[in-house]
DNA sequence: TTTATATATCGCAATTTATAGATATGTTTG
DNA sequence: CAAACATATCTATAAATTGCGATATATAAA
């Protein structure tokens, strides 16, 4: 971890929803219904789940989720045709590491 | 720690000069000069300091200091006309437990 | 008590971020 | 292959943040 990621992963936490979001995520199968086809939780929660919780418009959820991808919070993983979002412990742990 | 003041550190967090002096104050000792008066670093390290290592002007140092004080990042002391800066590691710690 | 020094606050222009609607892309299903 | 669905990207506007100079306040020193 590096002062720059760790500054793209505090511009991801200034914000309440996507703080929030990565709240939901630690215990997903409590804050989201199983998913239609999927019966698991191991790859997370779908976009539209997330969406409809967080009750932003698709558009800018998507975009809130994919930079939270990118600075490495979150880890995406497509099935078929949803994307699926779970907390990327790995780097969250080096975040804090980094700061303490 | 509750879900708007881990936001409000968050967002002191998504610049990365003020990350960078949450860094530096992890070892004032090493990252700064003993103050020409107190010869200690019991409490921090003294505004003018910061700013010179910064390299931004003095009212933006003391705005990021005054707002890391607000959301408990950082512990302010004052000794006559000085102003002492250090990190709150207990707040830092309550915002690294909510996160992971 | 005037002057110098350290820090804080105010007001502003420039930049960045927030958020949505429109549209594009990718995937499944009829 | 066309229609439907899930997600991503583009464009635009409103809102927030950045960072500075000017100014105010607090404290110390002359």
């Amino acid at each position: 971890m590096n002062l720059k990621q760790a500054t793209e992963i505090g511009k991801c936490l200034s914000n309440q929803i996507r703080f929030q979001i990565l709240e939901w995520l630690k215990e997903p199968e409590k804050n989201f219904p199983p998913h239609e086809t999927l019966k698991h939780f191991n790859d997370g929660v779908c976009v539209t789940y997330i969406q409809e919780k967080a009750g932003l418009s698709q558009s800018t959820i998507s975009t809130y989720l994919t930079n939270m991808e990118k600075c490495g919070l979150l880890i995406s993983t497509r099935h078929g045709k949803w994307s699926y979002l779970k907390r990327n412990e790995e780097t969250i742990k080096q975040f804090t590491d980094f700061l303490m």
